[in-house]
DNA sequence: ATATATTTTTAGCCGATTCTAAAATGAAAA
DNA sequence: TTTTCATTTTAGAATCGGCTAAAAATATAT
């Protein structure tokens, strides 16, 4: 009933609803630009979602998911999730990999196959990059934290989540040691939007980090001594 | 560039053009009842896989798989059946339910996702129901067993593969203990097409089976004492 | 306020895969 | 050999999701 490229949709337009970046409508634009598709299929297809109740179109101004489409959305990402948690610890697959495979399995997965990885898994809250992973029920806890690039100089703080748009950003991260759990502490920022300067971990020494991959990190800063209890 | 829709067609034609049971040509409504499509649409397809080299149209006549096709279908065949043996090794699929969840995988996993599952299962050479897997080359060595139903009375075999074609009938041969590798012996076979009498393995007294059932199981009979040696 | 630029929608087409109904072909029977 | 029947193919339409080009609406600039 629900084809791959109406779910591909609702997922886009989730992310774009509740991302980080966008305060504002969700715009034809945005989505085909996101979609990777010419403005009209997106026009054409949005037609085709508010006829399904999926979301609201006020046309012209842009786009609202109903909670049936939201529900969708959030099942395609929590397949999504799963699966590259899963093809991370289960098959090996590294940081970067996960991403693409899981765009390809997220639409063909039973019920069934989700439970079970799901189990497998020990029924995790978070994903490989540190996303929270959407409940069976459509309920998404996300917890807000602060971008490593917001981070005051001294403050020691553990990696909790990073943003997986690009692969290469990934495996950049994984070879300055920036691993979630890491924990980090920034010694200097540079002026004029300038590097930081960052001390890592069991790493030795300093290493300059960019403002661009700073940004696309997510930390929890730590109150007092490492080991602080979980919320 | 290959869709799902191309992919079905050419495993179900290899499927026809080397199962057990055809020795004649495969045609179009052969392959339209396997595919459950209309004769139509079948033919429509037919002539676009010629089209495209991967098998040799006689009209009216019927279809070979050329060489490309047949690499093809064989690819797919050995994500299905790596598929099989890992949802049920690995996530505990029981035996009857890993057909259908391979049917929606086997067209979206990658390269890479073959070759891990692969190495997971110790690069396994037959498949969850006994089924040899295709080689990543496109080879597949079919060994020719003998069907229960053509064992000798008294002829102690080990069951070697099954036709998973029903997973009602996999329940059942389940529920009577008819694993692979579950060494059996007919002790009589009823007149006029009737049951088998069977003793099984590690089981007590003998069972009946009908000769349906009989026909879908294929063992290998061990000439001496248990325990043969592999070939 | 009007003109210009940008965004969105409409209109119409394409390719893939399905369908039904009708025509063509081949096989079997009289 | 002709008739009959079953199978196969052709013709034409539908749906889905993409595209381009043009029209309509909104936003921006003069």
């Amino acid at each position: 009933m629900i084809s791959p490229a109406v779910e591909d949709y609702l997922k886009t337009i989730y992310k774009l609803q509740t991302g980080r970046s966008t305060r504002n409508a969700v715009t034809t634009s945005l989505i085909a630009e996101n979609m990777k598709v010419a403005p009209a299929s997106a026009t054409k297809m949005i037609k085709k979602l508010a006829e399904l109740n999926l979301l609201e179109h006020a046309p012209y101004r842009g786009v609202e998911l109903t909670r049936s489409g939201e529900m969708i959305a959030l099942e395609i990402i929590r397949h999504h999730r799963l699966l590259e948690l899963y093809l991370s610890e289960a098959l090996g697959y590294r940081w970067d990999e996960v991403d693409a495979e899981a765009d390809r399995l997220e639409h063909a997965i039973s019920e069934e196959f989700e439970d079970r990885i799901d189990a497998a898994l020990g029924h995790p809250r978070v994903g490989a990059h540190g996303e929270p992973i959407p409940t069976k029920q459509g309920s998404m806890d996300r917890v807000d934290y602060l971008s490593l690039s917001e981070l005051q100089v001294g403050q020691p703080a553990v990696i909790r989540e990073v943003n997986d748009h690009s692969s290469e950003m990934l495996r950049y991260m994984e070879k300055m040691g920036l691993q979630l759990g890491a924990c980090v502490e920034i010694r200097s920022k540079a002026p004029f939007r300038g590097p930081l300067l960052l001390q890592v971990d069991s790493r030795e020494g300093e290493q300059s980090l960019g403002l661009e991959v700073a940004h696309n990190i997510f930390v929890d800063p730590t109150n007092s001594a490492p080991g602080r209890p979980k919320s």
